[in-house]
DNA sequence: GTCTATAATTTGATAGAC
DNA sequence: GTCTATCAAATTATAGAC
């Protein structure tokens, strides 16, 4: 169990996945890259590309909502819009680190098949849902009422992959930390302690 | 000069970007669509795939601008924010009733090349530029003050960029609309007439 | 079970007939 | 200038040796 073979062909499709998209990454270059030969690949997913894909995108899904809860928890409890501004600066930090590939793992994939395969379409729809789903759950926690929580999640998800999209253009951090901004602000209109 | 033909190649490029992306088009498949020999493309296109992607791209992008612009127009002069919600509304509308094809005619394509195409990356982030100064100019002239008008205006952009992952993906109007009331939202608290 | 070789198709790009 | 045929290399997928 030491250096799980399906685990390293999904992390390296996954790493292929950001830079190259989905009809962009070929499995010639996942087995080169995972260092398991070709045959492999069709041994562990029998479903060829598809069926790889499908276990990329749910693995990539998982690990991002992990990594986006662990920055919303490092954010002061009692300031919910500091701590939206802060994961946008997060988000813009690890983006200019990476030299602009760490953004969403799945926006590429998911706009690519949007039109062409609706066997990933729907699994792109399941892990934006679950991410709603968290993010709603966490603006309530934070005391935002239920009947806004879903617009506001959306809100911040929609931003989060607009942001990513210009500022990977542009190859500039800015809109993210002004999406970061107009986001917290929104959030703290929502706020029932919140002065009108 | 009646049909066309480097403009039909353009345009048959355009409606396979919107659907299966850069890599996932090919330039048999564009020959085949618009009719035009598979010689032709080359010949009024003699730098290849990314030479037509780049013209694809501007006239894409041009065209986008001039229905947005149309549809900005559409809304009442005095009231910025139910303006947005109409803009929103309207993207939603277009979404649906093409079946979820019709969204950005250029996101797609950004993502794909965003890490792996420097030329294409930096087209694409020409016409985001453009877009967004676009917008800058059309929420000045509706009263915001120029200081705030890129943040709304890239929020306006992103948020719609987002809403048509999110609407694409779950094959769903309703995040869009939601954006729609919290973009509004955000214009109409930039306005100074605005009671606080 | 692991891996190589190869099949069948498609890709972007060119050569050259007309 | 228009168009056909073809190239070399890539693609997904499979067959089968070890």
């Amino acid at each position: 169990m030491a250096s799980d073979t399906p685990h390293r062909i999904v992390e390296a499709t996954a790493n292929l996945f950001q830079r190259n998209g989905y009809t962009g990454t070929g499995l010639k270059q996942i087995s080169a890259d995972s260092g398991v030969p070709f045959g492999s690949l069709y041994h562990f997913f029998p479903g060829g590309k598809e069926a790889l894909a499908t276990e990329t995108l749910r693995w990539s899904g998982r690990g991002y909502a992990t990594r986006v809860a662990a920055v919303l928890a490092e954010g002061p409890r009692d300031d919910l819009a500091a701590t939206v501004r802060h994961a946008f600066d997060r988000a813009a930090e690890d983006l200019v680190a990476t030299d602009y590939v760490d953004a969403c793992p799945i926006a590429t994939v998911a706009l690519e098949v949007a039109s062409s395969n609706d066997t990933l379409r729907e699994v792109t729809a399941e892990i934006f849902g679950e991410w709603l789903q968290g993010l709603d759950a966490w603006l309530v926690a934070g005391g935002v009422p239920e009947d806004q929580a879903r617009a506001l999640s959306t809100l911040f998800l929609a931003a989060l992959e607009g942001g990513f999209l210009l500022s990977r253009a542009a190859r500039d951090p800015a809109p993210l930390h002004a999406l970061g901004e107009q986001v917290a602000a929104q959030v703290a209109a929502a706020l029932p302690t919140e002065p009108r």
